[in-house]
DNA sequence: GTATTTATGTATCGATCGCTACATAAAGGA
DNA sequence: TCCTTTATGTAGCGATCGATACATAAATAC
C-alpha cells in the first residue's frame, strides 16, 4: 500500500539523526527550520511529508536519541552486578557520553526545552516524562539491590534515585559548559562519594 | 545634565524586576518583546530609550537577579561558621528558592540560555562567566577551611566545588520538573552524604 | 498506454521576530 | 516665550519564523 507513488529520494533514517544532532545543540527553540533542513539536505515540504511538523520531528529524534545515544548509559545500569557498580556505571558512562567532542555535549533530554511554552507544551511534557522514567530506571534498580539483600531494608531508594537523577542532569550543564571528561569524572567521584554513606549508615 | 526632556512615566527598576520574571520563567530566546512589553507595561520604544537592547536588557536582569535572589543563598556560604554549614546552608538555602511557587522555579543563570547561538553568543558567555564565579565561590570557601584546619590538607577543594555546583545546577532542571521542597532536600541530603565521606577519608 | 499516488523544488503564505522612524508630549535652559 | 532635550504612542520596518500551494516528477495499479 505504502509503496506507491514516487519513492522517497533520501535516507529517512539518516535525515533524522541529522535533525536530532541539531536539537541536540541548539534545543527546540533554537533549532530553526532552515537549520534542520540545510543538515537534513532536504527542501521544507520533504521533511513535511516525512515527518508531520517540527514538533512530530523533535519527538521522533528524542525517541532515537534515547534508542541510541542512551544505551550505553542504561544498559550499564541494568547489567552491572551490584548497585553500587550500576551507579557508578551509569555515572561513568555519562561522564564519558557527556564530554565526546564529536557530538553535542551534555543530554538532549535534559536540555532540549526547559522552559515551558503554550507553543511547545507537547514537547516539555514529552522530555519530562522521560526524565521521569529515568529517574523511575534508578530507583527500581536500587530497590532490586534492597530485595536482593545488597542494601539496607530502610535504604531510601526514592530519595537516592532523586538525588543521582539530579547529579546527572548537573553534569549536562557542566557539560555544555565545556567540562573535561575529568571535571565530569570529579562529580561522578563526589556521587559516589554520597553512596559510600548512604549505603553504610543504618537508621 | 541627565534631568533634562521629558521625564520617564514609568518606575524603571519595578519595570527590569517585571523583565527578569519573563527571562526567569521562558529564557532569553524565550522571551519575546512582546512577552517583555507587556510585563512591564510599556511600549517598545521606552524600552529601547531605557534598557537599549533586548540583550543588553537581558544582562542587566541577570544582574539584578544576582544581586536579589541569590544574597539568600551565597551570603549563607561566606556567613556560615564552618564549611560543612556553609555548604549545607548553601544547598538548603537553594532547595529552598528553587521550590518557591511564587516565582520561576530553578535558577535564572542556569537556565537562562544554554544553547550557544550566534545571535546569544554574549548571552551565554556571560552566564557562563557567572557559573563559574559560582563555583569559584564554592571552592574558595572550601580553600579556607582548609587553610583553617576544619579540612585536612590533602582535600581536594577544587574538585568539590565542582561537585557541588554540579548538584546545585541540577537541582535546577529538578525544580523546573515541579520538584518540592521535600524532593529537593533529598538531594541535598544526598550531596552532603558526600561531605561526610570527602570530609572524613584520609589519602 | 492512462489513472492514481506520493515526493520534490520553487516560491511563497500569514504571523511574529527584534527593532525603529516619526510625530507628539513634557520637562528644563535661555 | 522659544529652543533643546528626552520620553511616549502609533505604526510599520526588513527579516525570519513554521508551514503550504502549486506544478512537476517518478513510482505503482489497472
Amino acid at each position: 500500500m505504502s509503496d506507491r507513488g514516487r519513492p522517497r529520494s533520501f535516507d529517512r533514517a539518516a535525515a533524522l539523526h541529522r535533525a536530532m544532532e541539531v536539537f541536540w545543540a541548539k534545543g527546540y527553540e533554537g533549532a530553526s527550520l532552515s537549520d534542520l533542513t540545510a543538515a537534513m539536505g532536504i527542501n521544507s515540504p520533504s521533511l513535511y511529508v516525512a515527518f508531520g511538523s517540527k514538533e512530530a520531528l523533535f519527538l521522533e529524534a528524542t525517541d532515537l536519541y534515547t534508542r541510541s545515544e542512551g544505551t550505553d548509559i542504561w544498559s550499564t545500569l541494568e547489567e552491572a552486578p551490584t548497585a553500587r557498580l550500576a551507579i557508578e556505571g551509569f555515572l561513568t558512562e555519562t561522564a564519558k557520553a557527556y564530554s565526546q567532542t564529536d557530538r553535542p555535549q551534555g543530554c538532549l533530554i535534559a536540555l532540549g526545552a526547559l522552559h515551558q511554552d503554550s507553543t511547545q507544551g507537547l514537547i516539555c511534557q514529552d522530555l519530562r516524562r522521560r526524565r521521569a522514567e529515568n529517574q523511575t530506571a534508578l530507583e527500581t534498580r536500587l530497590k532490586r539491590a534492597v530485595a536482593e539483600g545488597e542494601l539496607p531494608a530502610d535504604f531510601d531508594c526514592q530519595a537516592a534515585a532523586t538525588f543521582f537523577a539530579t547529579v546527572q542532569h548537573g553534569m549536562s550543564i557542566q557539560a555544555r559548559d565545556g567540562a573535561t571528561h575529568a571535571a565530569l569524572m570529579a562529580t561522578v567521584a563526589g556521587a559516589m562519594a554520597a553512596w559510600t554513606t548512604m549505603a553504610g549508615a543504618r537508621a
